[in-house]
DNA sequence: GCCAACGTTGGC
DNA sequence: GCCAACGTTGGC
């Protein structure tokens, strides 16, 4: 098979609540997305993003809002345990063990950009003019990314050899 | 801080 | 099932 089967995810951070420098420096550069809370990206979570799966770790809600850098899925949609913890942000009381509502996935660092590609880049960009995350109104914090999107986020940060990690 | 867009809630 | 009210997201 030419083609691997893996796709490519956009996941919106606020940074101040958790940045790809706090990725990078967990001791095994992995953390679980937790916290989504809302369906549409639930069901990405829990059905569709695979194992090796490419990960474009977005910064929102800051003065300059950008793609940061790449990470890639390591483990597949399991319950998101936060939402069963009553001392967590995000308890949702409706979860229970036996219908856990909302899910997650873990992804592991893989780089950060010397350059951030903030929204300006990438509406300049044909091709990454038309993301998801540019559009007007879009809110959801896991959303897909083409194949080409991908590739050219990573030729334009200066990271092409990326694009097959 | 403003506000548009969106999702959810709840009365009816 | 409709829809107004409300809360949240997130760019600017």
């Amino acid at each position: 098979m030419s083609k691997s089967s893996r796709r490519f995810w956009l996941m919106k951070s606020e940074p101040n609540c958790f940045s790809i420098d706090d990725l990078a420096a967990m001791p095994d550069r992995r953390e679980h997305w937790d916290g989504v809370r809302n369906y549409q990206a639930r069901n990405l979570l829990r059905d569709e993003i695979k194992v090796g799966d490419g990960v474009l770790f977005y910064h929102s809600n800051i003065p300059s809002p950008a793609i940061v850098g790449v990470a890639k899925v390591v483990r597949e949609g399991y319950p998101d345990f936060t939402a069963l913890d009553p001392t967590s942000d995000h308890f949702d009381p409706k979860a229970t063990q036996e219908t856990p509502i909302w899910y997650m996935v873990d992804i592991e660092y893989v780089a950060t950009f010397e350059h951030p590609l903030d929204r300006e880049a990438l509406r300049r960009h044909p091709l990454l003019a038309e993301m998801g995350v540019l559009k007007k109104g879009n809110r959801l914090s896991v959303q897909p990314v083409t194949f080409e999107q991908w590739q050219t986020v990573l030729e334009v940060a200066g990271l092409p050899h990326l694009v097959e990690v």
